[in-house]
DNA sequence: TATGAGACCTGTAGTTAGTACAGGTTCAAG
DNA sequence: CTTGAACCTGTACTAACTACAGGTCTCATA
């Protein structure tokens, strides 16, 4: 009964793993080469093996990036529950200026959506060759600018 | 009087071409790569001699970009302007399409935005260790699910 | 125990829409 | 004629993956 092995944990090869966050097999390993996954241990024959704590990670990682947090964030925010001496002050900080973002950006596209609308509602009858979209596009200027946040 | 180059016809190098739309020099030598933009005429040391055919073209460019189509949609536009034959149906056809895509980004967004918010509101005690944020960001489905458009 | 399908491995290249050099050449003003 | 700014090419980099090619490992079944 005794085995010299963990076997007695919960492990699982990324297949598994793959299917329990919905992260691609290959997203895993790319995470893995970026540095935000361990390394986990392998197999004799070199397949990665992984344990639950893995498995918690990775969907972190999943819902993080389903929030919008960029992969660098993520990697602060990983930062800061690994060191285990964050405060919830740090996280919520940096929760609320992605919020910011998102925010700013829902607000470039709906003057972009206006800009748009506004394009095609001059131009309503129909087959004509001539054609008030494409003559705004070729205004430098015709609307108020539009601040496309990166 | 008579000359036989273009010289009556105003030209430009790539650098005021750059400031007059706003373009980075690099991008409109990209643009040329890809083939949204004509290889000018060039001087004979190689520099390259612009027109305000050009300068329209770029500012068309310019503009949809502002606008979030991508260089592929724009390639098409471009088509249809060149082709000479389109119908202002196409162009709003796109446009609309578009328009949509823009407004399904805007109502992910707003979900994302709605989430985060909740998420913070949970952490109002300031410098516990214990995070809500955190612990959310553990869950495999803490909220129903936000679709983020690709 | 042999076998074969399917899961896994590494490494490289492609995606989007550019940006950032390095290292060399040309242009135009003085 | 000189000099410094502007221009040239070519390559590599960015984010966040995805998509192979070509080879190896695992394990359930015969």
């Amino acid at each position: 009964m005794a085995e010299k092995t963990y076997s007695h944990i919960p492990t699982m090869t990324i297949g598994p793993l793959s299917e329990k966050t919905g992260c691609h097999i290959e997203t895993i390993r790319y995470y893995e080469r970026i540095g935000i996954m361990p390394s986990p241990p392998r197999t004799e024959g070199g397949h990665r093996v992984y344990r639950e704590e893995h498995l918690k990670r990775l969907t972190f990682i999943r819902r993080s990036r389903e929030l919008g947090f960029t992969l660098e964030e993520i990697r602060n925010l990983l930062l800061l529950v690994d060191g285990d001496d964050f405060t919830c002050d740090e996280v919520k900080t940096m929760t609320l200026e992605h919020a910011d973002d998102v925010h700013r950006k829902i607000a470039d596209l709906k003057k972009l959506e206006r800009v748009l609308k506004d394009m095609v509602s001059q131009c309503d009858r129909g087959d004509v060759p001539d054609c008030p979209v494409i003559d705004a596009l070729f205004q430098t200027k015709a609307y108020p600018s539009i601040a496309t946040s990166p």
